[in-house]
DNA sequence: CCTAACGTTCAA
DNA sequence: TTGAACGTTAGG
C-alpha cells in the first residue's frame, strides 16, 4: 500500500512543479520532486502536455519534430563529414533525406529495417544502418551525456531518433566510424542487442549491465516465459509513471505499466522463439563470412 | 509475502 | 480493435 498509495500522493504533490514538458525540454533544469517507489520508479506526471490528454503518438511526434529541428545541425556535420570520409552523400534530394530522413530514423525504423526485410539482411544494408546511427550523435551536447544518469531518463533524448536511443552508437563522435564488432550483437524477436559485456565495456552503465542481463536470462528462457524489457527504448529508460494514464489510474486492477513507460519491444507481438535472419539463399545470415 | 508487470481473456 | 480485468510470474 505504501507504494502505490504514495505514488498517487507524490503525483499530486509535483504536478504544479511540472513546469516543463519532459519531452525534448531540458527539464533537468528545473528542479524536480522525486517520488520513488520500492523499484527506484519515479511517481510523477511526465509533462504538463499529458494534462492535455494527447495521444501518445502525438507526444511523440511532436517530440520527433523538436528532434528534427534539434538534431539538423549535427546531420549537417554528419554529412560534411560523409564526405570527408569518403562516404558518398548524393545532393539534393539525398541530401533532404540524410538530413530529414537521417533524423527521423528511429529505433523501430532502424530494427525494421535490420529485421523485417522479407528478403534477409545484407550486411552492407546492416552496416549502412548502423552507420546512420551513429551519425545522429550530436555534436557532443553535455547536456545529452545522460546514460546511466538519474534522470528522467528520456528527457532531451525521448524523442525518437535521438542518438540517445543508441547511446552507444555515439562513441565514434560525428562521422567516426560505429566501433562495435558485429559479433557484439544479439539479434532477437526483440530487437537486436549487444552481446554480452559489450554494453558495459562501452558504458560501464550498470543499468545496462541490468538490461543485459535481463536480456540475457530472457533469451535464456527461450520463448514461452515471460517477455522483459528491452531496457534501451525511450519508454524502458523512462522512470516516472504518468499517473494519469489509465494503466497508472487502474494499476491495481489493471496490473499494467504506465503506457508511457511500456517496452516498444513488449508492445509488438512477440514472434515464437529467437528468430534466425535468413538470407535469400535460405541459409541462416551470418555476421562473418 | 508483497509488489510490479507480462500474458490472456473478454467486453465495448 | 482497444482497453479493462484477471491470472500468473518474477524479483525483492
Amino acid at each position: 500500500m505504501s507504494a502505490s498509495g504514495g505514488s498517487m500522493e507524490g503525483s499530486r504533490a509535483v504536478e504544479d512543479e511540472e513546469a516543463q514538458d519532459s519531452c525534448c525540454g531540458d527539464e533537468d533544469t528545473s528542479p524536480v520532486v522525486e517520488r520513488r517507489n520500492r523499484s527506484g520508479i519515479i511517481s510523477a506526471p511526465l509533462s504538463k502536455s499529458l494534462k492535455r490528454s494527447r495521444a501518445l503518438s502525438q507526444y511523440i511526434a511532436t517530440c520527433s519534430a523538436a528532434a528534427v529541428a534539434s538534431v539538423a545541425n549535427a546531420n549537417r556535420l554528419a554529412q560534411s563529414s560523409m564526405v570527408a570520409t569518403g562516404v558518398k552523400a548524393h545532393p539534393t534530394a539525398s541530401q533532404h533525406r540524410s538530413q530529414v530522413g537521417y533524423a527521423k530514423l528511429d529505433r523501430g525504423a532502424l530494427m525494421s529495417g535490420l529485421l523485417d526485410s522479407p528478403s534477409g539482411l545484407h550486411l552492407a544494408q546492416a552496416a549502412e544502418l548502423l552507420r546512420r546511427a551513429g551519425m545522429l550523435l550530436p555534436v557532443s551536447d553535455p547536456s545529452n551525456v545522460s546514460v546511466g544518469g538519474d534522470m528522467e531518463a528520456v528527457s532531451a533524448s525521448d524523442s525518437l531518433g535521438s542518438v540517445m536511443d543508441f547511446p552507444l552508437f555515439g562513441n565514434g563522435g560525428v562521422g567516426g566510424s560505429f566501433p562495435y564488432h558485429p559479433g557484439l550483437f544479439i539479434m532477437t524477436p526483440a530487437g537486436v542487442f549487444l552481446a554480452d559485456g559489450a554494453l558495459s565495456h562501452v558504458t560501464g552503465a550498470s543499468e545496462h549491465q541490468q538490461t543485459q542481463n535481463e536480456i540475457s536470462s530472457a533469451i535464456s528462457a527461450n520463448g514461452k516465459k515471460k517477455r522483459k524489457r528491452c531496457g534501451l527504448c525511450p519508454p524502458c529508460r523512462r522512470r516516472i509513471n504518468c499517473e494519469q494514464c489509465s494503466s497508472c489510474r487502474n494499476r491495481k486492477t489493471g496490473h499494467q505499466i504506465c503506457k508511457f513507460r511500456k517496452c516498444e519491444e513488449l508492445k509488438k507481438k512477440p514472434a515464437g522463439g529467437l528468430e534466425k535472419v535468413m538470407l535469400p539463399t535460405g541459409a541462416p545470415f551470418r555476421w562473418f563470412p
